[in-house]
DNA sequence: TTGAAAGCGCTAACAA
DNA sequence: TTGTTAGCGCTTTCAA
């Protein structure tokens, strides 16, 4: 029962069914009509392939007809929920094509996102879903150089193809939805929204905090520069910036705009700590989604993004064959305080 | 500036340099020592390589060597913050290495794993984790046939090498832990523990399971089959099986023993809507990890995985080249509540 | 110290 | 309807 250890070729199958290397290729990926080869001699390569256990190389074909069958996408992380939630259905989408996924991770690094690109364009991969990408413009001339499709996904290029969630109507919506909520306390440094956290160097975040702007200037008396913390991403970080915060307005703030599912671990790290009807005057909202949100002590609004159209405008781009730098816009949703969402996460053990 | 659009290749590079393709080829991939070329030709050949921006062909040097510089993965789902870990940890892994990840969600399908496997094989990667796979043995099968190095991680097999967590330390743990707090309620049916969650036909479920009744028979007059509730992953089953389990036995269990997010999030569902007092006679706990589960309104012990280790284990099966079924155990680290873990979830916006 | 030549497995003209 | 042939871009003997 000891198999050869080499893989048996097409001169193989074709020795074995009498026919020419050729037209067992032919035959073989499904050319066998635009070749006219017999249906019997197609039925006989068949059997051959299959009686040897014939499978392509597929590196050989690649070669041959440079591409490979490969669709790359770049995200900055693979262990969160957002880009996780990507790669997903990035792949399902992927797999129906027949197509292969290669999906590289690249921390938020430039450099490490140019490398990756390159490496991807010396497997001659097909496509590319560039998401998150800290360098765009970079990574977009690249691409057009190599003549290679691509979409940037989330955070946009000026120069390609993009489609990004709608920050500015999320956080239009997050904001409203805290201001129309928001006692008053008696307190003028209390009765003001804060927004928590991000990098305003960030696309995204630089979307929302205009929108969170615009509102709040629109809805109130203005707005403060110290009514806008953006203290990055880390949880420690966030705790430390919302502690001092409670601390000079002398408690919660009636509003609170949280930017990111790692700042709001951050401040719950703190909160936890408060006592319950700590909570009665304030609204608090995350911008970003968690199931778990609909399960702490106090009530949260969240705006949660939508992966799956955002994969799916992203692959309407790459059919479309554009490489104008269109900006596609995908509308996120506000989930309710205490709402809960019955898909499940994912499986385990 | 505009680059014609076919990329140089070692012809050109050689042309440029006058030097021969195989020297070109030499030269530039760091066999110039073995083959003794001059140290000035290999700086010519340099210089006119980043010149003419030359990058090897990947799919041709692969075809030529029959290895690609690919390294596989196979995981059920990457939208879970466990699978998505070992994603991270294998994709820092194999970039360090100086190779290309492929990651393939197989969604816990037989069929998708095989034919995943088999489309690797077809791409000559060079070795491939096998992460949760419902069909071990065949797909082990498959990488022995192929002489494809491989290893299985989480979820072992029989006929390969393998490093998996430790599940019955870690379920050992969980249930002393709830067994020694659980408080005395006076109602013999809530005064025993609980099993929520799972699948018996999976190999961790099963583990888990046995070492849940082992401990529960040592310590305590018996165990019931009615104690263990195995009603797979999804959250709104979890949550119908808790609401019965309360209501058959007049309240909240002294203790509970839950199997996985998704069913936390399930029994979350339902536990959120009880009054705060409810969980005074309660010890839960989880097995999995999530960071929320610090910030709930009763205290939460979890057992925490360590993914990073399990792949770091792979990486050395791999690197010690063994094809004999040796299963390496890592283990789980029991999480006390309200412990706040202080590393980022990874970051968004 | 270097070059010439063969071939990895496949596909696509072009012939027949 | 099918076979012959010439590469895709690279590495690797072998010969010089």
């Amino acid at each position: 029962m000891a198999r050869e250890p080499t893989k048996p070729t097409i001169y193989d199958v074709a020795q074995r069914s009498g026919a020419a290397p050729s037209t067992v290729s032919s035959a073989l990926s499904g050319h066998a009509k635009g070749r006219r080869i017999k249906p019997e001699t197609v039925a006989r390569i068949r059997e051959a392939a299959a009686e040897l256990g014939y499978a392509p190389n597929l590196q050989a074909q690649g070669l041959r007809k440079s591409r490979s069958g490969l669709i790359g996408m770049l995200l900055p992380v693979h262990d969160n929920r957002f880009f996780s939630s990507l790669s997903q259905h990035f792949a399902s989408e992927v797999r129906a094509r027949g197509l292969c996924p290669v999906i590289i991770s690249t921390r938020r690094e430039p450099d490490e996102e140019i490398q990756s690109v390159e490496d991807l364009l010396a497997y001659s991969i097909d496509a590319l879903l560039i998401a998150g990408a800290t360098a765009p413009e970079e990574l977009s001339s690249i691409c057009r150089r190599a003549s290679l499709p691509h979409v940037f996904v989330d955070l946009p290029s000026a120069n390609s193809p993009s489609v990004v969630s709608d920050n500015t109507y999320g956080a239009e919506q997050l904001t409203t939805t805290i201001l129309d909520l928001m006692p008053a306390t008696g307190n003028p440094l209390r009765d003001r929204i804060y927004f928590l956290g991000g990098n305003p160097q960030f696309y995204a975040t630089s979307r929302r905090v205009e929108a969170f702007h615009r509102v709040v200037m629109d809805r109130t008396s203005g707005v403060s520069p110290d009514q806008i913390i953006n203290c990055g991403y880390v949880p420690a970080r966030a705790a430390e910036e919302l502690e001092k915060l409670i601390h000079t307005i002398g408690g919660l703030p009636a509003g609170l705009f949280i930017n990111s599912i790692p700042v709001l671990e951050g401040a719950l790290s703190h909160l936890v700590n408060l006592p319950p009807d700590a909570f009665a005057e304030s609204v608090i909202g995350c911008y970003d989604y968690d199931p778990f949100g609909a399960f702490l002590q106090f009530p949260l609004h969240m705006v949660m993004q939508n992966p799956r159209e955002l994969i799916g405008k992203a692959f309407a781009l790459l059919d479309s064959r554009t490489s104008d730098p269109v900006l596609e816009m995908v509308k996120p949703e506000l989930i309710s305080p205490h709402t809960i969402q019955r898909e499940s996460l994912g499986e385990r053990g």
